[in-house]
RNA sequence: GGGCAUGUGGCGGAACUGGUAGACGCGUACGACUCAAAAUCGUAUGGGAGCAAUCCCAUGAGGGUUCGAUUCCCUCCUUGCCCACCA
């Protein structure tokens, strides 16, 4: 008999797919339907690897078997070919992004072709296709009609070797995630996109999406970073001139007790401004010895004139500007500050006075950009504060108050909780904060906090947020890390924002109708480096008329984020042509939600927030049907290389997809990426284990040349394996299944197997192995497909073991085995384990 | 520092809601075929004791619950990922 060729098969049954179109999704409305999707690719340079389809196989193999049960599937492939990799892709080769785009589409696509997938080519997107991107730019425009896209003129993250601005999402441990450089801040006008106004749902919703891997829903959660506390406003006022506590040179402790005295002390001294602060624990106001403002903060620079100080001030300005973000947020440094001296903040709670610092260990983007400061019950306040009270020591000034206003519980439980040893109690606990010794920043009982008094955390949180509202002097308020999105990049290869700046009409937006903004065709689209994009220096393409009053004027130069494409692409398979809408209701009707997404873990803040958000927009404009785009939501693990490392072209250790296609098959390379491991780990190739893969199939071929008479063993483990190997599938246990079907083929080789279960068991590997088991269809006397057969029914009869081995153990230890009927009783099981044990 | 994972033979990994740990694959050893090798097929393969039937030990470490724990609880450790001065 004829040997398995790989070659013949792959390339024969690849071309009666495409040819027949067996794969082209029609909208039989008719059908249940099942929409798988891969998160698509940017189209580098290199080419894929052979981690790349990784992912693609899976929902390629989910494609097949829901095909082979009668759906009607939509598993689509397309392209996120704009953005920052492309573009330095493009520079670094002498290529125009367009071209370098182009060729690496081609050899992304042909290397897909070889692997055998039920991509439906004719529904391709390209997010750099004017035809797709001017949905892009049309959603937007909504968004600017709806005030959530605005323009800012914040100090945004800055990389200057990418020469742009970039989003929070962009950055990794303060550096740009694309180039490594170190990112700076620089104030720049941007377009921003307000999706902190979608927080609160993005954060909820999560609770839905019950098919979405916990870890991922929880990397959102910390991301979004919701805390409920309170803003609270601190009056400024003239500092008094230097007064009782001159003398006073004594310890913390009793600096504290002196203030205290001064409480109900009023000035007379007009008040020259407010700082808000924002705290999550306000309940511990009443322990505020300070305020501290982030050096951004405009709230000094506007206070100059009372700042007597201010060279001194304007100075750590300007030393925490050079700091890059990775030496600002270094834990390790000490943590540096100024006073501010000629003015004082006054806390609403009780009128005392307490100074006011400068110092870069609070943020300037998240809350007000300053904080009360309790050093009893916050880390770093008491770690500036023990800072502060060195230096002020030894110049015999007045020292930081440390004072303690919550009290721990005296409680066992809660004591182990929070991370002391079991033999501290909380009175030692108590007197070690008051000494000034340590902080104490869970929750406990209120002291010293006069209406406070008595109340446990909770309830003075409360209490608290209450009393201010009262008093008009803060309220209760919810913060998130999430920031809006900066939207806009300084550079070329990018969506064109739809804007015109008019000088009459100030900021215009493009009427739809003008839709697409092409991206002009240039000579130079190096990055600048001066915040304007290169389409800056086109003059007839930025000089054009105002749409409202027809007026010369200049078009935004600036471009959209590469996430901006990949935000909807979803939506667009649905519907890839449609002229008239982002996409046709009744298609978004049928096809919407997402049934299955898979893609790398990477995405997991970035993209999938993004896409969220951009998805409730185009709900809340009536768009879409649905709320949420992804039902559920599988993440990828990497193939690592054979030494353990990444693939990486730096270690000599990539390994081309199309190699492995030529020696081995579509079909091993298939059924190897699956068996490896469990999907969402992260494996390391094994030649050896990719050529035990073959070694299956080359047995299954075999096994075509074998086929006799049936036998009751081999149909029982038939019906096992349709039973798992559907069962594993939906679950993403390839591994499992995979290794089912080997013991099927091994049962069958020894025992042997009729033509009835054999051609059961194709249609079982089908969605692993299309090629051979279209071929061994074809063999076996099939003129159609093997994919327009009905995935196999198992019967649950041949599945029950009749003899269940019974344990026998007294006391743990194995007394006897014994062979007992699978549905026996739990009585009838003891009886005859107890008449054994004689 | 916080969050989420993770830890099982020489290796990748199985083990349903607690029920004979090591399925399946790789590797290795021996055997068959061959002049020989490769490929293929067969047998064995966690460690220890024993001629053997069989027994003892073993799922990161240490405790606990249970007739019984890889699985549940507590303490600690390893490795990986994400976040990180977020008030």
């Amino acid at each position: 008999m004829d040997k398995y060729d790989h070659k013949r098969i792959d390339s024969k049954w690849q071309e009666i797919w495409s040819s027949k179109g067996l794969y082209q999704t029609k909208d039989e409305k008719d059908k249940p339907k099942y929409y798988v999707l891969d998160m698509f690719p940017y189209p580098s340079g290199a080419g894929l690897h052979v981690g790349h389809p990784k992912g693609f196989i899976a929902t390629d193999i989910l494609a097949r078997l829901k095909m082979l049960q009668g759906f009607n599937v939509l598993h689509p492939m397309g392209w996120d070919a704009f953005g920052l990799p492309a573009e330095n892709y493009a520079l670094k080769n002498k290529l125009h992004p367009k071209e370098s785009t182009d060729k690496n589409i081609a050899t992304f696509k042909s290397q897909l072709k070889k692997i055998g997938f039920t991509y439906d080519w004719e529904r391709e997107i390209n997010t750099t296709d004017p035809e797709y991107y001017k949905w892009t730019q049309w959603t937007f425009l909504k968004m600017y009609e709806k005030g959530l896209a605005y323009e800012s003129h914040e100090p945004i993250n800055w990389c200057p070797s990418c020469k742009t601005g970039l989003a929070q999402e962009d950055l990794e441990d303060g550096k740009c995630e694309r180039c490594g450089s170190e990112i700076e801040r620089k104030p720049m006008r941007q377009w921003v996109l307000r999706i902190t106004e979608y927080a609160d749902r993005l954060l909820n919703d999560l609770d839905k999406l019950e098919g979405w891997e916990d870890s991922i829903k929880e990397m959102q959660r910390n991301w979004i970073g919701r805390s409920e506390g309170a803003e609270v406003s601190f009056k400024i006022k003239k500092q008094k001139a230097k007064s009782k506590n001159e003398n006073c040179h004594s310890e913390g402790a009793q600096a504290t007790e002196e203030s205290n005295a001064s409480i109900s002390s009023q000035t007379s001294d007009q008040a020259s401004g407010e700082l808000k602060v924002f705290t999550t624990r306000p309940d511990t106001l009443f322990g505020c010895t300070y305020c501290v403002v982030a050096p951004e903060n405009q709230t000094i620079l506007n206070l100059e004139s009372s700042i007597s100080n201010w060279n001194e001030i304007n100075d750590y300005i300007k030393k925490t500007k050079k700091k890059s973000d990775l030496e600002r947020t270094d834990l390790n440094k000490d943590k540096s500050g100024v006073r501010i001296e000629g003015i004082m903040a006054v806390n609403p709670a009780d009128g005392e006075e307490v100074p006011i610092f400068v110092a870069d260990y609070v943020l300037p983007n998240y809350g007000t950009g300053a904080i009360m400061a309790v050093p009893a019950h916050d880390e770093r306040d008491f770690e500036f504060a023990t800072k502060r009270n060195e230096e002020l020591r030894n110049k015999n000034e007045e020292l930081i108050g440390i004072r303690c206003v919550v009290s721990p519980k005296d409680n066992r439980e809660h004591l182990r909780l929070v991370g002391n040893t079991p033999e501290e109690d909380s009175q030692k606990i108590l007197e070690e904060i008051h000494r000034g010794e340590r902080c104490y920043f869970w929750k406990g009982e209120n002291i010293n906090s006069d209406f406070l008094n008595g109340l446990e955390t909770d309830e003075a949180k409360k209490k608290m947020i209450e009393w201010l509202e009262e008093k008009g002097v803060g309220k209760g308020k919810v913060n998130y890390k999430l920031n809006d999105w900066v939207f806009s990049r300084q550079r070329y290869w990018g969506e064109p924002i739809p804007i015109v700046h008019c000088p009459v009409c100030s900021t215009v937006a493009v009427p739809e109708d003008q839709l697409p903004i092409e991206l002009p065709q240039v000579e130079n689209y190096e990055p600048t480096g001066t915040g304007e994009s290169p389409l800056a220096g086109i003059d007839e393409w930025v000089n054009t008329t105002c749409p409202k009053c027809s007026g010369p004027a200049k078009r935004e130069t600036n471009t959209m984020p590469q996430w901006a494409g990949s935000s909807w692409y979803y939506l667009r398979y649905i519907d890839p042509k449609n002229d008239k809408a982002l996409v046709d209701k009744d298609k978004e009707a049928y096809w919407s939600p997402v049934d299955f997404y898979v893609g790398g873990a990477e995405h997991a803040t970035r993209h999938l927030i993004y896409a969220r958000f951009w998805h409730k927009f185009l709900y809340d404009i009536g768009v879409v049907n649905y709320e949420e785009p992804f039902t559920n939501l599988q993440h990828v693990g990497l193939i690592m290389a054979e030494d353990g490392r990444k693939m990486s072209k730096r270690w000599g250790n990539v390994i081309n997809p199309d190699d492995i296609v030529e020696k081995y098959g579509a079909d091993a390379l298939r059924v190897y990426e699956m068996f490896m491991g469990p999907f969402g780990q992260s494996v390391s190739w094994s030649t050896n284990g990719l050529e035990g893969a073959r070694r299956f199939l080359d047995r299954v071929w075999n096994l075509s040349d074998k086929i006799y008479e049936k036998m009751e063993e081999t149909e029982r483990e038939l019906h096992k394996t349709i039973k798992k190997v559907g069962e594993d599938i939906a679950e993403f246990k390839f591994n499992t299944a995979i290794s089912q079907m080997m013991i099927f083929v091994n049962k069958a080789v020894d025992l042997g197997v009729d033509k009835d279960i054999f051609e059961k068991f194709l249609i079982v590997l089908a969605p692993f192995a299309p090629h051979i088991a279209e071929e061994l269809w074809e063999k076996t006397g099939h003129k159609d497909s093997i994919f327009k057969e009905e995935w196999p029914k198992f019967d649950p009869e041949m599945i029950k073991e009749e003899e269940i081995d019974l344990v026998v153990q007294v006391n743990g230890k194995l007394r006897d085995t014994i062979k007992v009927p699978a549905d026996i009783s739990e009585e009838e099981a003891k009886k005859i384990a107890l008449a054994s044990k004689r």
